[in-house]
Order: C-alpha cells, then sequence, then structure tokens
DNA sequence: TGTTATTAGATGCATACGCATATAAATTGG
DNA sequence: CCAATTTATATGCGTATGCATCTAATAACA
C-alpha cells in the first residue's frame, strides 16, 4: 500500500514530476543502449522478447504484445517476421480466433532474451545501482506501479 | 536535499524500480504519442524543439543537444535539415568552433513548439493527474532527479 | 611545430518505421 | 441470420533511422 488520499495534484508538480521521470528514462537509456549486448539484438527487438518471454504462458497475440510498446503494429508485424526469421519467435494460429496469431518464443529466443536480459540488468545496476537507497528504489517502484496502474 | 545515506541497493530492488518506471513511461507514452498535437510534428521532433527551447541561451551545438535523445547523431543532422526547412529551426556556423553549427528555435518554431508544448502537458496531466498525489508526485520527481543526477 | 588523435557534422546505403489500406474473421443488432 | 461494424493481422509505399564512413577542424603531445 502507497495509501496517501489523492486530493488531484496541481499541474505543475504532475508535469514536473513527468519531466524528470522521462528525463531519467531517457539518461539511462542513452547510456545502456550503447553496450554489446544491443549488437546483436536491438533494443526493440528485446523488448519484444522481455514482454513476451513475462506473458501468462508465454503466449500472447501480436495486438495484445503490442499494447506494452511503442511502436506501431504493423512495424510489430515485420519484426515478429524477422524474429521468426531468426529462429527466436513462432507464430502459430490461434485455434479460438482464426484472425489471430499466437506468438512464442522458441528455446533459442528464451535463451537469447536470457543472456541479453543477464547484460542489460548488470549494465541498469552499474548505472544507477548506487544512485538511489535500497528504501528510496522502493518507493520509487511503489510510485510508478501506482502511476502504471492508474492509467486507463 | 532527499537525503538518506547510500548504502548501495540490491541489484533485485534497482531493477524492479527501473523496470517499474520504464514500463510507466511506455504506457503513458503509448497513450499521449497518439494525441492529435503529434500530427503535426513527431514525439521526436517535438522533443528536439523542446530540448532547444530549454537550453541555456536557446541555443545548442547539434552534439550537445544530442545528448538528451534517444536518436542517433545522424538522424539529427537529417532530422534539423528537415526541421529548417520547416522553417522551425536555424543552423548558424559557431564562431568559436569552425565544425560545430549552432541550432536555435526560429520564432516560429518557438510557437510551435510552445503550442504542442500546451496540448501535450495537457494531455499528460488528463493521463496521471489524478494517479498520484501532490506530495507523491513531488516525491517522483525529487527521486528521479536524483536518478538522474547520479548517471555519469 | 609537425604529426597524430580526437571531435563535429554530413552523407551513402541498407533497412526499419509509420500511415493508410487490404483482407479476412468475428461481433453486433435489426 | 444476414448486413454493417469492429477487430486482428498483413502489405504497399514513402520516409526516417542507424551504421559505417567521409571531410574538415580542433586538440594533444612529442
Amino acid at each position: 500500500m502507497t495509501g496517501t488520499s489523492n486530493t488531484p495534484a496541481s499541474v505543475k508538480v504532475t508535469i514536473d514530476a513527468w519531466e524528470s521521470l522521462f528525463r531519467a528514462q531517457v539518461a539511462v537509456m542513452r547510456k545502456v543502449s550503447a553496450k554489446p549486448e544491443f549488437h546483436k539484438l536491438s533494443m526493440r527487438e528485446y523488448d519484444v522478447l522481455f514482454n513476451l518471454r513475462i506473458c501468462p504462458g508465454g503466449r500472447s497475440r501480436l495486438v495484445d504484445l503490442n499494447r506494452y510498446l511503442l511502436i506501431s503494429q504493423p512495424s510489430l508485424s515485420r519484426m515478429v517476421t524477422r524474429l521468426e526469421d531468426k529462429g527466436l519467435i513462432t507464430r502459430e494460429a490461434d485455434p479460438t480466433d482464426q484472425r489471430a496469431m499466437q506468438l512464442s518464443l522458441t528455446p533459442r529466443g528464451l535463451a537469447v532474451q536470457q543472456e541479453i536480459g543477464r547484460e542489460h540488468v548488470k549494465h541498469i545496476y552499474e548505472q544507477i545501482g548506487t544512485a538511489l537507497s535500497e528504501e528510496e528504489f522502493l518507493q520509487l517502484q511503489q510510485l510508478t506501479s501506482k502511476l502504471r496502474s492508474a492509467i486507463k
């Protein structure tokens, strides 16, 4: 529970927090996107594998996966084709909906995701691990979770 | 001062916070990038105008501006050309460094930035204004500022 | 100072991207 | 239960992107 009663915040405080969050995200990503793990796969491609792995059952329809990504649906469709060609993802017909495709990681896709993930975690930790105390990271996690869950 | 003594945080707590922040950012951006203000200019282009406006003196060299963006240097170079063609930015020789170009907003560039900015702020506020209390937004701002300033 | 290394920006090229739209299947509602 | 609408994915097409590299200017240093 983050539990505080919510009178809506002022525009200024809201926007200042958002801009600060956004800029922090950019600063971290700039550093981390240059790391060697993203030479095998782009960050956007890694993000697809990551989101697919954490899906319930490790499977997802294209459109559902797309909700977690900033990329457009047609771009995702083509990216999935490329990842399929690389043997990292499979596209199977959904028995319950003839229009839909069930995506899932191949064993190699999972392995690649985990390998890149390990490196990525290491580099994120190198970048920010000492920036905040444990309690502060916990607070940050709670605030951003709450923020995210409030989005319609 | 956010003032807490910093024993380095555990990997888990750090990464959980980072992932949560990242996902919150994606969720907000997904909503907000669909808004009509980004039909005139893409979000990346707007971000260039925004960052140029808040530069000290409203001017910046290409490479310095680039540090605040996720886009690559060649892409920024070409984007600047396009924004120049649209009359929103000027590229002037830097008297102190013959290699460099000083970028700045034209009056129209400033006007466009401010117009899009106003809409953008409104939509961000609509999305997240009631998600957290005023104190929580303040905390979030402080934590993310501290996070950002810690990045080498 | 002359040579080398570094830095700023631009450009060629292959490719990934977004938008508009097509196709085909599912849902709605008369 | 059929026509109209909506939903899921794919594709055509023009453009923006990133990587590698180029040129030109500055910095480093021997």
